[in-house]
DNA sequence: TTGCACAGGCTAACGGCGTTAGCTATCGTG
DNA sequence: CACGATAGCTAACGCCGTTAGCCTGTGCAA
């Protein structure tokens, strides 16, 4: 609670129609799906008419990415202020990861397009690690931790069968010491 | 060392040399410059007759990745044996991934096509933290977070200036344990 | 009321992508 | 010497993001 909540980039109401329509449409095809001919075909109109809204994709991608990092900011914060607040956060942040994993995906494979997000809000969605930890390293170390579990349960990359939980548990219990 | 290493994909010599030439052209140029056309330029043939030794472009990546896998099952292996196993491998680890991060990005952004992989590979390239911690579920863990650092650090989605040397000690304290 | 700027649609098209079809030259083997 | 396989080629298809340029409706100013 120590930082204010950035403001998302201002969006005109038609531009947000078409913000909602591309989080649905990568939510439920996934990211490749996810061109500017299906997204406008989706709001009925043709893919260069979405030039008019939005300077290019990656611009849309930015007022999703804006958003997914919003709702995360705002589901770990809500997940404080209990008396275990790291597997309180360890579980918040995995809840809000899948239910929206192409969202989450979209959000952290490969480099931020860190320069056109508003600025401040990545720090804003990061900073309740700190406040579950109070040190720093302690912050970075846990955020790797959770970032990678989630990463990995979604992309299917621990062998099947595996007791996440358990495995999420191992890391809070570590990170708890 | 309970699991032998398995045989990558046999590839033809013409395949290798294409799957080397993909491998520079990846690590110095980025994920985004790997396409059919400029690797086949580097090599001075034309697009099409890629396709002679590989049946599409996931079959290059999909060579790439085995290539990377084994490379990281090595250096963890490697790393082992000594007096203090989880901080040597995580050392190991980031070395691996950061004397490749384009070729490591490429192997763990998004779902693998582990379907097409050497079978066992992966279980293989991963079983050093098995060996490390000795119970699965810490070995889960310390992956996790081992993974998360690297893409993290890799993506450079830690605040600059950053003491990451720190946080890679904090993880290794906190599993250590 | 008329004139006009502008917002927001449209079609056509460009260059780049992965990929396929189909042709051809070279080479080792019967 | 014939022949099949190997490995190159060009042309082209359908998709992608994106640009240029056009048109039409709406709302405000003279």
């Amino acid at each position: 609670m120590t930082i204010e909540q950035p403001a998302l980039t201002a969006l005109t109401p038609r531009a947000a129609e078409i913000v909602t329509a591309a989080r649905a449409l990568l939510e439920e095809e996934g990211r490749e799906a996810l061109t500017m001919r299906v997204l406008a075909d989706r709001i009925g109109i043709r893919a260069p008419s979405l030039y008019k809204h939005f300077p290019d994709k990656e611009g849309v991608e930015v007022a999703l990415i804006e958003r997914g990092l919003a709702e995360m900011g705002a589901a770990l914060r809500a997940a404080l202020g209990g008396p275990d607040p790291v597997p309180a956060l360890l579980r918040a942040y995995r809840e809000r990861a899948r239910a929206s994993p192409n969202l989450y995906r979209l959000s952290t494979a490969g480099p931020l397009p860190r320069h056109r997000l508003a600025p401040g809000l990545e720090d804003w969605a990061g900073e309740p690690f700190f406040l579950a930890t109070g040190e720093p390293y302690a912050a970075q170390a846990l955020f790797a931790f959770a970032h990678g579990m989630v990463v990995m349960e979604i992309d299917g990359r621990f062998p099947p069968g595996s007791d996440l939980d358990r495995t999420w548990a191992e890391g809070a219990r570590a990170f708890a010491a």
